[in-house]
Order: structure tokens, then C-alpha cells, then sequence
DNA sequence: GCACCTTTGCGCGAAACGCGCAAGTAACGT
DNA sequence: ACGTTACTTGCGCGTTTCGCGCAAAGGTGC
């Protein structure tokens, strides 16, 4: 048009602030970032477009804010906006689980083939249970029993199956439960298998955990249950990270990785263990 | 170069299916898209590029195979690729609590102000409460009771909140426990205050629900606390969308927000309860 | 063998991106 | 009160990515 476009766009500016285009004058940077998240959360997605008419501010300026709140992990950039960034993670498997997710849903995997229709099953916390849970979505007339947040959670849309979760109070690092009420909990139920994660496994002292709190509860639950499987990937045996431990019942199925040590396996195997070594690879995903 | 530049790349194809560039030879369409949704799901993100490298096909046909898995809502696209889907909505407050965010969320933060220090309160399953327990994520020294399983989501990474949940059995279109478990459990604890949501409630019968185990649980956690919050949205006052009701105790608070009808909260008021009356705007998120 | 459907590659115009610069604004110290 | 500093915003511009349409290739069933 003119020979400054700049200048003419300043004008409109000016004639912004004069009559307030966008009525009550403009949020503070803080202010806005804060609303384009709570916009975000609301409605799960929120278009570049649409977030600067909507604030009365340029797209560039919403892309600064869209990179920094997502350098933040707020939110997760799309292309033509910005969604929710639901802390993959921290409520469901993610990040947290990459270290070995091959491997877990492997595990996971064989896990779901031995479950049966019409059964019931408890479900320890932990990600490769989760991931367990995960398999079992679209199972159903099936009945989980489970002290895992990340278990309820995957199966909290999983219509065909029966959750029961036992109380208990929160263990905020491994989002399990535990506790006088998961014990009790615990007696008025019992299943067919359980599934029980474990931090290590040796074959002398059994599962190792961080407190007796939660092995005794592992302990209640192999109790509870006909057959008894531990999933613990290949880096998980003979370790002894902590020093509580949950003895093992006389007969069990220990279900791990290719990652392990062959060696170790026939630690376990001579000790009468059943232990099943899974194919990390060609295990299609969902 | 030549004339045809198409032609010469069907020349690199067809050496391409010859000495098999990508090694045993391609994979079909959907396997490779499960592939995809595998990679993605492994390291939180996969890039255009790098998938169109790793199979041997071009960015167009990845970018098909991405806009067709975000449509099955697999996958969310970015800019660059695709990244790993967590469904914000199934797992926490999302779409699901779309309607009304901003009244949920203002009602939510009045009743969070009422909460002290060392206190013990119990949380109804549902968004609002939901709300609530996001507002209580930074507190310290203070019990959280639940039925609902969005609140212990919300929860599960507040390290300053003891999180006591309540077991039962999990009704999938509430993510709310139910059941005998639950109200076994319920028996062994009390509170300060109880927080509950409401599909419907009126100045006569009280609470309204789907099913009558619903609202005996509402009755139990009434009894267990000193004081009895009622968290309802405008929308709900004088609502009797079901026919299984809860029975309110001598004294309670009716928490809503402007959207309610001056009749119907004057006839609250009449019958002598607690009501107040919150600002939907001007309450920050975070 | 042929007709039909799906998949794939390619080109091209449109959209989105982000970087750098300049101008404006708020906070702070002297 | 004034200047300095840090921050924010708008704009231009080159780059990247996107997605649509078309034609060829592959597969399937009659």
C-alpha cells in the first residue's frame, strides 16, 4: 500500500489502545501464558490463530509463547497450535518407562497371553504391570485386582473389564498403594494369578524392595493368588538394590527379557524356578 | 538433469527392490503405520524425516500414515513428525470437563481456601472435586481421602499430600469407586470436611444419582466428616435427572457459581442452608 | 484378463515456522 | 527525575513443512 506498511500497522495499534479492540485493554505476558495453558487444558487444543485474535496479539507473539510454555512442559506444540501436554509419565507409561519398553511390553505381552476369560488376576503396581493393564484393555469379562494407580488408569475406558482397586494410601514415587487398608483390602479377595513387579530378584531372598511395607504386601498378595508370575526384565536379577524382601511361595514363573543374563537364568532355573524368556523383538504394538 | 526427473527416480526404485537399500525389502502399509505408532509410543516422538528414512519411503507417505493414525487419535501430529498420544481427557480433566471449566474451577478454588493446614478432608469422585484436588496439589500437611480416581491423578505427583484412596470397584463412566470395598474402608477413616459433587440436587430430597449405591456412599462420607461441602455448578440446582437420592445432614454448604438461578438459591436459603455463591471470573489457573 | 481399490511418489502452491531487528514498555538504581 | 537495563511485541523474510491432486504401481476378486 503506502510506502510504511510498519507505520500504518503502528496506527492501528494506537487505534487499538484508544478504543480498545479488544475491550478491557490487554493481559500482562504472565497473565496470557497462563490463560493460552488453562484454554489449552480446557479444550485439549488450542490453534495459533485463534489464541491471537482471541487475545488481540500477533501470531508470532503466540508462537513465543507456545515455544516457551512448551520448553516448560505445559504443553506439547502441534502444527497449527498447541494441546494439552498431558505429563505422559507421570500419569500414564512414558517417559518414565522408556528405559526398557521393548522389553516391558514383551513381558507385558506374554503376560496377557496366559490370562484366561472369566478370571481374576491382581495386578502389583509398577510400569511393566501397567503395561500389562495396557495389553487387557480391550479384554473382556475379566476381573483385575490391583494396588497400581497406572493400572486403574489404563483400564479406567476399558469397558469389558471388572477393576477392583484395593485402598490404600498413595506411595507418590511408584504411584502404588499401600497400607493397612490394601492389606485388609487384601484379605477380603482372593485370584486366580498374580503379577508382581519387583526392583530385584535373586534367587535366594526373593523380591527386593525399597521397605517391608511393600514386600509384605507383595508376600499378601502371592498368598492371595493360585500362580504366581514376577515380571522383571533382564536388568532386574540378582540385584539387590534395597534390603527388604518378600520371600517367594515353593512354586513360581519368573518372566523376563532376552536382556538377561544366561548365566543367571540358570541360577534360577536349578533352583526349580519356572522362568520364561520372552522375544524382545516382533511383538506388534496394540 | 534429464527430461524426466520422474522417470529417474523410478530408476532408483527399482534398484532400490533390486539391491534392497532398505534391506529386506518393505514393509505394508499397516504394518508399518503399527510400526509407527510403536516408535512413537517408545521415544515419546518420531520425526518425518527420520521415519521416511528408517522405512524407506518418502515424507509424503509418512505424513498420509500420520494424518490417518491422528485420526484414529493414536498418534497427535507436530510440526516436525508425531508424538506419542496420551489422552488427556480419559486419564485426567479434559474434554470430559469441557462444559464448564471455568465454573468447576472457581468453585474448586473457594473450597480449596477453606481447607487448613494438618486438616484431613475426604473428595467425591467427579470433575469438580477433581478441580479441587488439582488446587491441592502444592499443599502441605494435609490428608486427602478419595473415591475418585481423578483426584488421586491428580494427586499422584503431590508429594505434600498424603493420599489416602479408598478402594472399591471402579465404575468406568465416573472413574469413581463404588462398592462394598469402598464403604468397608470408609468406616475406618474421618475427616474435617467432605467435598461432594452432584448429578442433580434439590432443597428436599438432596443429592441426586444414578444408582443407590452411589449415594449411600455420599451418605457414608457425609457421616464421617465434621462439616459437609456441596460442590454443584449452577446447572445442577433443583436437577432431578435420576431417581436414587443421598439425604442431607442438619447443617451443609451449598458451593455454586453465578450461573445459578437467584429462585432457586433464595429457596436454598429458605430451607436454611449454607450457599455460597462464587465468581466464575478473575480467578487465575495454576 | 480386466476392472476396481489401495498405496505410493512427485510437484506445487499455501501455510506455518522461527530468527533478527527495531520500537515500545516496565522496573530499578542512582 | 533521569538513565540504564531487561523484557516484550510487531514485522519482514527466508526456510521448512504441509497437504492436495494426479498418475503410476501393486494387489484382489470375478
Amino acid at each position: 500500500m503506502s510506502e510504511h506498511p510498519t507505520s500504518e500497522s503502528r496506527i492501528e495499534r494506537e487505534l487499538e489502545k484508544l478504543i480498545g479492540s479488544q475491550g478491557r485493554g490487554r493481559l500482562p505476558a504472565r497473565e496470557r501464558r497462563s490463560a493460552i495453558v488453562d484454554l489449552a487444558w480446557t479444550d485439549g487444543r488450542a490453534e495459533v490463530e485463534v489464541l491471537a485474535d482471541h487475545f488481540g496479539v500477533t501470531a508470532s507473539t503466540i508462537r513465543r509463547d507456545l515455544a516457551l510454555l512448551t520448553s516448560q512442559g505445559k504443553l506439547a506444540r502441534t502444527f497449527g497450535g498447541a494441546m494439552a501436554h498431558a505429563p505422559v509419565g507421570e500419569t500414564s507409561l512414558g517417559q518414565r518407562s522408556h528405559e526398557a519398553f521393548r522389553q516391558k511390553h514383551a513381558i507385558a505381552g506374554w503376560a496377557a497371553e496366559q490370562i484366561g476369560t472369566d478370571e481374576t488376576v491382581i495386578l502389583d503396581a509398577g510400569t511393566t504391570t501397567a503395561h500389562l493393564a495396557r495389553a487387557l484393555r480391550h479384554r473382556d469379562r475379566l476381573t483385575v485386582v490391583t494396588i497400581g494407580l497406572t493400572v486403574v488408569t489404563e483400564l479406567a475406558d476399558a469397558d469389558g473389564v471388572e477393576v477392583l482397586c484395593l485402598g490404600g494410601r498413595l506411595r507418590h514415587i511408584s504411584h502404588g498403594l499401600v497400607g493397612p487398608l490394601a492389606e485388609a483390602a487384601l484379605e477380603r479377595v482372593s485370584a486366580d494369578r498374580v503379577f508382581l513387579g519387583a526392583d530385584g530378584i535373586t534367587v535366594d531372598d526373593g523380591i527386593c524392595e525399597a521397605n517391608l511395607e511393600q514386600t509384605r504386601l507383595k508376600e499378601l498378595m502371592m498368598a492371595r493368588a493360585a500362580q504366581v508370575y514376577v515380571l522383571a526384565d533382564g536388568t532386574k536379577l540378582g540385584q539387590r538394590p534395597f534390603h527388604a524382601w518378600a520371600r517367594m511361595p515353593a512354586s513360581w514363573t519368573l518372566v523376563t527379557d532376552e536382556g538377561a543374563e544366561p548365566a543367571e537364568v540358570q541360577r534360577f532355573r536349578s533352583a526349580g524356578v519356572d522362568v520364561i524368556v520372552v522375544d524382545d523383538r516382533s511383538r506388534p504394538v496394540d
